[in-house]
RNA sequence: GCGGGCGUAGCUCAGUGGUAGAGCGCUACCUUGCCAAGGUAGAAGUCGAGGGUUCAAGUCCCUUCGCCCGCUCCA
C-alpha cells in the first residue's frame, strides 16, 4: 500500500521565497555568483543559528534531553572547537590525501574512472605498434588477462609500461581497460576534492595545507588532550560544529551540495564491546531529534547502509534522509551515523607516533582492595555527523506550505524553537493609544526572548498584510492590540498555521510564547 | 565532465532589431477596527558579464559566468 505523498513542492517557489525574504542569497551575487557557495540573509542566519543551538543544547549541554544511554547512565558530551586548517599529515592519516588527490582518467565509453598511475599498458616488446591499439589494463583485474590476450594476438611479444609514460596525444590509440573502442580515455585530471591553501606569506609547495573536508578529524586529533585535561571517562562524546570544504565535482540543488558547508559532528567514544549498543542508541536518537524539529512524517527516513556500501573500516552506518523536492521520490542525506570502529584513532596513533589508547580503570579483573586492574584499549567511535546547511534546507522544504484557501497562501510552518522571528506585535490600527501599548508589549517580549530570536513590531498597512508578512517569515504567533486591550488588558493571539485567534491576558503573552519554544 | 533549459526591477514575468514595461512587493502620506482592502505619491533595472555584427542590440553571433533539469561523481 502506498499513501499519497504530500503534494510536490516547487523548489523554484522555495528558492524565490528564500531570496525574497532574506533567508538565502547566492554568494557574491553582484559579481555573477560563485558556483557552490550560498550566503544566509538576516532571517536565514538566525534560522541556522537556532538549528545549531538546538544541536548544541541537545547534544552537548543536555545530551539526548537528559535520558540515559545503554549503560544506564546519563550521556556525557563535551564541546570542542578545532581548526579548519590542521597539520597536512592529519589528512594523510585519515586517508583523505591518499585516496583522492591523484590524477584520474575517465573512460568516456564505460564511464569508469581509473587512477592514472595505476593504469598499465601492453605495448609491443619491441618496435612500433603501427595502427594497432595499445591495450590498457588494471593489474589484478579482469581487464589484465583479457587485454593481455588481445595484445599478444596483435603484437606477439608484449611488455608492460605504465600509462603515465604514454604521451597524452597517443591516448587516441589506447584501448581502455574495459572499453570496446579505442581512444575513450580522457586526459588525466586532478580530482582535488580538498581545498588547497598555503601557510605563510611565501606560499611555496612546501607550505601546502588543506581546508578540512570534515570536522571529525580535528576531534580525533585532540582526543588525548580532552581525556587528559577534562576528567571525562569513556564512554563520552566530543562535539564540534563548524565549516568544512569539499570541491564537489558538481555543486547542485540549491544549498544541498555546497562547496563550503557547516557540519555538526559528535564523536562518541566507547568500549568496543559496547559499541554496537551505542551505535543503535545514537542512530535512534538522531532520528528522533530531527523529528522533534518538525521533520516528522513520511519525508524522513532512517536508512541502514547495505554491507557493500560500508567504508572498509565501518561495521555499521545509517543515514537520516529527507525527501527533498529535488530528490523525490528518492531521499537525500541529512546526517550519517557511522560506527567507525577504532579506525581513526589507530590511524592517528600510527602516523603521529603518539599513544592514543585509553586506560579504563573501571574494567579488568577486580583487585583485593575493591578497585579493578584496569584495561588499556583504543576506544571505538560512533559518529553522528549532521549537515547544518542541509538541515536548514530540509526544514525550509518541510515548512514551506501553499494553501490557496488562505488570504496568505504561502507560509513557512517552522517549529517555534527554530523560527527566526518568535512573535510579532501589531496595533490593530495605528492610533487611539494602540501603538503605545504595542510598543510596550514589544519591548517586554524582546527583553525576554532576544536570545532565541527576534520579536517584531509592525504597524504599517492593513492587518492582513502584516499577518501575511509574518506567515512568510515563519513567525509562529502574532499578538494584536485592539480597542478591547485598552479596557480589559487582553490581546488576540493568532496562530500562524491555523489562522485561529484567541484572547489572552496581556501579561500572559510572554509565558505563552515561552511554553512553545521548547521541543 | 557530457547533454538540455534558463538569466530583463526585491519576486513572478512580458517585451523577435528602433525611446526599458506590467503585476505583486517595498517606501511615504491619507484611509483603515482582524486576514496580502482602497487612494495619492515615490524609489528601484548599465536587460548576468565581455566581445562582435549593425546607423541602431534586451532582441542576432561568439565567448564567459551563474542557476535549474537529466546522466556522471559524491572519500
Amino acid at each position: 500500500m502506498t499513501t499519497e505523498p504530500s503534494p510536490a513542492k516547487s523548489m523554484d517557489a522555495i528558492m524565490a521565497l528564500c531570496k525574497r525574504r532574506g533567508i538565502i542569497y547566492q554568494a557574491s551575487e553582484i559579481y555573477g555568483g560563485i558556483n557552490g557557495f550560498w550566503d544566509y540573509g538576516p532571517l536565514g542566519a538566525q534560522l541556522k543559528k537556532n538549528l545549531r543551538d538546538a544541536w548544541w543544547e541537545d547534544m552537548i549541554l543536555r545530551p539526548c534531553w537528559g535520558r540515559s544511554g545503554p549503560n544506564g547512565r546519563p550521556v556525557r558530551c563535551v564541546p570542542l572547537e578545532s581548526r579548519i586548517i590542521q597539520h597536512p599529515k592529519v589528512w594523510q592519516a585519515s586517508g583523505h590525501v591518499g585516496g583522492f588527490n591523484d590524477p584520474m582518467v575517465d573512460c568516456k565509453e564505460t564511464k569508469n574512472r581509473y587512477r592514472y598511475d595505476h593504469v598499465s599498458v601492453f605495448v609491443p616488446a619491441s618496435g612500433d605498434p603501427g595502427d594497432k591499439p595499445l591495450f590498457a589494463f588494471m593489474k589484478d583485474a579482469p581487464s589484465e588477462t583479457k587485454q593481455q590476450k588481445k595484445a599478444e594476438k596483435a603484437f606477439g611479444q608484449v611488455k608492460v609500461v605504465p600509462l603515465t609514460t604514454i604521451p597524452v596525444p597517443q591516448f587516441a590509440k589506447v584501448l581502455g581497460p574495459d572499453a570496446e573502442k579505442v581512444g575513450t580515455l580522457t586526459e588525466p585530471r586532478q580530482f582535488n576534492l580538498m581545498f588547497k591553501t598555503y601557510i605563510g606569506a611565501t606560499a611555496t609547495e612546501d607550505d601546502v595545507a588543506y581546508l578540512r573536508p570534515e570536522t571529525a578529524q580535528g576531534i580525533f586529533v585532540q582526543f588525548k588532550n580532552v581525556v587528559d585535561t577534562t576528567r571525562v571517562k569513556v564512554p563520552f562524546g566530543i562535539g564540534n560544529t563548524g565549516t568544512s570544504f569539499r570541491n564537489e565535482v558538481t555543486p547542485r540543488n540549491f544549498t544541498f551540495r555546497s562547496r563550503e558547508f557547516e557540519q555538526a559532528e559528535l564523536e562518541f567514544f566507547c568500549h568496543p564491546d559496547e559499541s554496537f549498543e551505542w551505535y543503535k542508541f545514537w542512530r535512534d536518537f538522531r532520528m528522533e531529534w530531527w523529528k522533534s524539529l518538525g521533520l516528522a512524517g513520511e519525508n524522513l527516513i532512517l536508512r541502514e547502509h547495505e554491507k557493500d556500501e560500508l567504508s572498509h573500516y565501518s561495521v555499521g552506518t545509517s543515514d537520516v534522509e529527507y525527501r527533498f523536492p529535488f530528490t523525490a521520490p528518492g531521499f537525500g542525506e541529512l546526517e550519517g551515523i557511522a560506527h567507525r570502529g577504532c579506525f581513526d584513532l589507530t590511524q592517528h596513533q600510527t602516523h603521529s607516533g603518539d599513544k592514543l589508547e585509553y586506560f579504563d580503570q573501571d574494567r579488568g579483573e577486580p583487585l583485593p582492595n575493591g578497585s579493578r586492574k584496569g584495561e588499556r584499549y583504543i576506544p571505538h567511535c560512533i559518529e553522528p555527523a549532521a549537515g547544518l546547511d542541509r538541515g536548514v534546507l530540509a526544514l525550509l522544504c518541510e515548512a514551506y506550505t501553499r494553501d490557496e484557501s488562505r488570504a496568505s497562501p504561502e507560509f513557512l510552518k517552522l517549529h517555534p524553537r527554530l523560527a527566526p522571528v518568535k512573535a510579532a506585535v501589531f496595533p490593530l490600527v495605528n492610533k487611539d493609544g494602540m501603538p503605545e501599548v504595542a510598543e510596550k508589549l514589544h519591548a517586554e517580549l524582546s527583553a525576554r526572548f532576544w536570545r532565541q530570536g527576534a520579536v517584531e513590531m509592525d504597524e504599517k498597512q492593513s492587518i492582513g498584510k502584516r499577518y501575511a508578512r509574518m506567515d512568510e517569515a515563519g513567525t509562529p504567533y502574532c499578538l494584536t492590540i485592539d480597542g478591547e486591550t485598552l479596557t480589559n488588558l487582553t490581546v488576540t493571539l493568532r496562530d500562524r498555521d491555523t489562522g485561529a485567534q484567541q484572547r489572552i491576558a496581556l501579561d500572559k503573552a510572554g509565558d505563552f510564547i515561552a511554553g512553545k519554544l521548547v521541543s
